[in-house]
DNA sequence: CCCTGATTCGC
DNA sequence: GCGAATCAGG
């Protein structure tokens, strides 16, 4: 199988979307989960979280040292790893879309930390995730999804509806349903120009930084709340 | 063991 | 450019 501009495009949908290298590959046939990572890399999509790389532990003062591995088959290459720059954006300028996985991600409810009684506005995004503004960093880790329960096959269930493979730069990202179930879609409106959702999912997307004391409960969740349909 | 993505390197 | 083999973490 080679590499037609249509399967690029699955491909580079479904990565940004998030499903797994696994999915994309047996979406699209014929190819390895391999084959379609290294694609992706060489696309020059990448990262998105992965579980070989979530790992950014405080450590004891006393581990300066990592063992040096050996280099045993390959020869040796000093490549410095550069890292990736994951801050959280200031100004909704061009937001990546969020990705729908397919787990049923746990979620919190977005109560105030009451015992840093400053109440930070969070704003929430489709799936549920929290946006952070610059000032604050932490906690609400991506949630590290549990897989495997997903018919992870977008294109026949859903006929009219926009699907993942709908998405472009002029339609509305804007989850709606549960990812995995059949009917999952996205909102597919004309896009707020300049922004990933339409007008009305970017009021839910982006909230401004009210005056304190004068905000309104945050609207009910995409989906990750309970279910609704 | 299963999964994940990342990387390398012969083709 | 491609992707199997390998690596490394969950």
């Amino acid at each position: 199988m080679s590499w037609t501009d249509e399967r690029i495009a699955t491909l580079k949908k479904m990565w940004e979307g998030g499903s797994t290298a696994s999915q994309i590959a047996d979406e699209l046939g014929g190819v390895s989960r391999n084959a379609v990572i290294g694609k992706a890399h060489r696309l020059g999509l990448k990262s998105r979280p992965s579980p070989v790389k979530a790992n950014d532990k405080k450590k004891a003062p006393a581990k300066p040292a990592p063992a040096p591995k050996p280099a045993a088959k390959k020869a040796a290459k000093p490549a410095p790893k550069a890292a990736p720059a994951a801050a959280a954006p200031a100004k909704p300028a061009a937001p990546a879309v969020p990705g729908p996985r397919q787990d049923g991600a746990p979620q919190s409810q977005p109560l105030p930390n009451r015992s840093s009684n400053l109440p930070k506005i969070v704003s929430v995004g489709p799936g549920g995730f929290l946006r952070q503004g610059p000032g604050d960093q932490q906690p609400p880790i991506p949630p590290a999804p549990p897989r495997r329960l997903v018919p992870a096959k977008p294109s026949a269930e859903i006929a009219d509806k926009t699907s993942l493979l709908d998405l472009s730069d002029k339609v509305c990202r804007w989850p709606m349903g549960h990812p995995g179930e059949p009917d999952f879609h996205f909102c597919g409106e004309a896009v707020n120009p300049g922004f990933p959702y339409c007008v009305e999912h970017c009021g839910r997307a982006y909230q401004a930084q009210l005056p304190r004391g004068a905000r309104r409960p945050p609207p009910p969740l995409p989906f990750g709340g309970p279910r609704v349909r």
